[in-house]
DNA sequence: CTTTAATTTTATCCTTTGGTAAAATATATC
DNA sequence: GATATATTTTACCAAAGGATAAAATTAAAG
């Protein structure tokens, strides 16, 4: 299994897409940035640090990098500012972490593609897992949305290298199961994308969704018409 | 032909889903925001506020409406910021003027989907269309998104009336089509969404997809193919 | 050319914001 | 329960950011 790669660390303020390609890698498990202490761990420390991310991973999926504060996120995780800090010595940092397991669960189900089972099997599992993964954490897709559209100024190398491989690698699995005439001759990288458009869509849109709707992937009835809508739709779309 | 509906002009500091239902509609062209002065539309009054909006689309792309600067807008717009601001009294009237262009562009190409048409040239035509908005705005596409993303604390008033509408409409013509048994048998509203979310991932997206391909929809041949697929497996997956 | 109005620049203000220092409090360990 | 360490609070600071005032400049009109 492939672990994640390291983040660059890059100036977050006054990204711009001159700027961009400029920063400087971590070691990959770069950013703990436990308090100076040695007692590290402590009950308190794994709630709190728990608390911060959640909190953090909320307001920037509203802000992005540049508008969210931290006034908001301490006020939002309940403790002062200084105190936060504490625990995550810079906003870039706290912005890493939060990104960092974003990234991990955002990626895991696309490793999972096996070309040793059925099309039909393997793509609609995996729809289910991005439209699950929109349903337990939204704001996590939006956060990763906002990153993306910001210019990825933290996530590019991350994209250029990882991202494009194990895409790569999937794709030709894809291609694989075309040969084998098991699938409709679809472009797999536009496939790929369509399933991650549609399935993100309804996490980072989901106030135009309740608005159109008054639903969302909350409810349980409406995530499970809206899962199976998906799958019918684009499996017919690409099964022989 | 509909015109667009005034929007909110709420306070955009401090946006959380909390105080997003509370501000007050403003007239129906309201935030012209002319200068002072008398001799209006000047030459130079056009063309540098063209420029502003340009650059504030651009900026409000990458940032959002909290994250992005005046400064930086000014830069890009090659003034000063006072000089912006003679043009656009605040950032909020600056906002509220590009989300009113972009929601005008946006909107339009649903609009025109007219049931006495087949489904097959009517929702290709759709396709075409919104795959097109994201091709000539992507920026716009991406401020569109990070409004909704951050709650939609303007544009949530219109969501709720306006969009919810024609939407609805449209819907009843999707519906129709499907009991004239030109279509098979899907979710009018999820059918819409979908298109949205592949059309306007392109642009969202953008980065991501050139990290992937090295490609743009700028490249006119990666367009077409883009849009040729993206109807491919749509239209396979909701004809009869 | 003058005169008047439109535009741009310079200087400045007040608030917010990321971040620090150090004091105060709580927690754990002996 | 005394001591050391971890956590939280209070008080600040410097820079950035939105906005205003007024002076300086440019453009238009007569």
């Amino acid at each position: 299994m492939i672990s994640l790669p390291p983040i660059a660390d890059r100036t977050l303020e006054n990204m711009t897409p001159m700027t961009l390609n400029q920063g400087f890698p971590l070691p990959a498990e770069p950013d703990a940035d436990r308090a100076g202490g040695k007692r590290r761990d402590s009950r308190i420390q794994v709630r709190n640090r728990e608390k911060i991310l959640d909190a953090a991973t909320e307001i920037f999926s509203m802000y992005g990098y540049r508008g969210a504060t931290l006034d908001q996120i301490a006020g939002k995780a309940a403790m002062s500012k200084p105190n936060l800090l504490y625990y995550f010595s810079s906003k870039k940092k706290l912005y890493l972490a939060v990104l960092r397991d974003i990234l991990e669960i955002w990626l895991q189900p696309l490793k999972e593609l096996d070309e040793r089972e059925s099309p039909e099997r393997e793509i609609s599992a995996y729809i289910d897992q991005k439209i699950r993964f929109s349903q337990l954490y939204p704001t996590a897709s939006r956060v990763f949305a906002n990153e993306i559209a910001a210019g990825a100024p933290v996530l590019k190398p991350v994209l250029d290298s990882y991202l494009r491989d194990i895409v790569k690698k999937k794709a030709r699995v894809i291609r694989k199961w075309v040969k084998r005439g098991e699938l409709a001759d679809v472009d797999p990288y536009h496939l790929i994308m369509m399933i991650w458009a549609v399935t993100q869509h309804y996490a980072d849109f989901a106030v135009q969704i309740d608005s159109l709707l008054g639903k969302s992937l909350d409810d349980e009835r409406f995530y499970n018409q809206t899962r199976k809508h998906i799958k019918r739709i684009l499996m017919r779309g690409i099964l022989k």
